[in-house]
DNA sequence: GGACTTGTGATACACTTTGTATCTATGTGA
DNA sequence: TCACATAGATACAAAGTGTATCACAAGTCC
């Protein structure tokens, strides 16, 4: 693909159109069914020009969604650990950016395919979390809706033991399953021997 | 497309043999690379066998993984909350499940276009987790090594998000962020107000 | 403003892939 | 062995992909 400047004005809304284009089609049909074709007329443009810009679909998408990335990278940087005490902890930022930007994030968060799978597991090990909580009898501090609870578990097993594969394995099997019980029972304070700093149990009014 | 008996052994030989054929393809030369030719020919089936079996490639390859779900299932539900004690949580047996059946695990994590982005996000929070875990300058109990640590962090918290968001917003973002803040700090012990069971710090040699 | 450069649009083409139809052959179970 | 369901072979229309060429329009620079 010859170079294109991507200061000319005309590359800018050229690449704009397309992207806005995509992100339309992507809510209205769903990613899979879309053709360069598509993106090109809804775009106002002619399909050759769409290669001149991108190699395919996917890297469209790359160039739609890591405007979210860098926004958040950016925001989070300012999260220092002094402002978490006032509230500022990346967790917020995350979730208030989703607020934002919340179509393009729809996008990212969609399942394609392969995700639906993960998905079910994830819901199962909630489930499963959920259950055990839920014969435990026990109440929740700050009554945190117990769902809330499982899907945090569920979410950081699952995540971790991706981790653990996509970087080779560089622990034990049985050492990960250990440890990823452990840090979800105790949390950070414990693990991390911090007694100085704890928020309140979080309950919806306050 | 007219329903075939899933009993018949030609049916079950068939379709073992496009998935098999489907799981050595996308390990040597990646999913969106792979064309229905592709399957049929390193299946040696005629092109409009697939078509007998599966709409697209899409549900070949949710047939290829569905197995794991199903089995990752069947075995969670024998780790009832007594036998957590005893080392059988469902944490455990989703690793071990993952060593054993390591190649489809390996495609089911392997990020598709999408996925990268959110893979960015999550090492980002992790990094950042890390940067403050770091500058606090205190060791974790049994020596747990910190990138652990911050990619369990990262993953609830973005994982949380996700479900959020695709539960249409359930709950105020400030609120789940307190809560998930909250969740990762103290942990469920303390949440859940557990005090009789707790696992020792994991260490790499017990 | 005028000349030059660069990006866009229109058209065309070869190629691949998709999804379906039709007919024949072969494996399966009663 | 016979009826039937499934697989293979071949063909075809339709859609999508990726590239080439040329004319035109929009930006840039003097």
């Amino acid at each position: 693909m010859m170079q294109l400047n991507l200061d000319d004005p005309r590359v800018k809304r050229t690449r704009r159109g397309l992207r806005e284009a995509f992100v339309r089609l992507i809510l209205k049909t769903g990613y899979d069914a879309i053709s360069i074709q598509d993106i090109a007329t809804e775009a106002q443009a002619a399909r050759i020009t769409f290669y001149r810009h991108y190699r395919d679909k996917e890297e469209l998408l790359t160039d739609c969604l890591n405007v979210l990335y860098e926004e958040l990278a950016a925001r989070t940087e300012k999260a220092s650990p002094q402002r978490i005490l006032e509230g500022y902890s990346p967790v917020r930022v995350l979730y208030e950016h989703i607020e934002e930007e919340e179509t393009l994030y729809r996008i990212l968060f969609s399942s394609r395919g392969t995700q639906t799978v993960i998905e079910r597991m994830r819901h199962h090990l909630a489930v499963t979390a959920l259950a055990t909580m839920e014969q435990s009898g026990r109440k929740p501090q700050g009554e945190i809706p117990l769902e809330i609870i499982a899907y945090h578990v569920a979410s950081a097993q699952i995540g971790l033991a991706i981790w653990w594969l996509d970087q080779n394995k560089p622990y034990p099997a049985d050492y990960m399953a250990r440890i990823s019980l452990w840090l979800t029972l105790t949390g950070l304070s414990e693990t991390m021997g911090v007694t100085d700093f704890k928020p309140p149990p979080p309950s919806i009014t306050s």
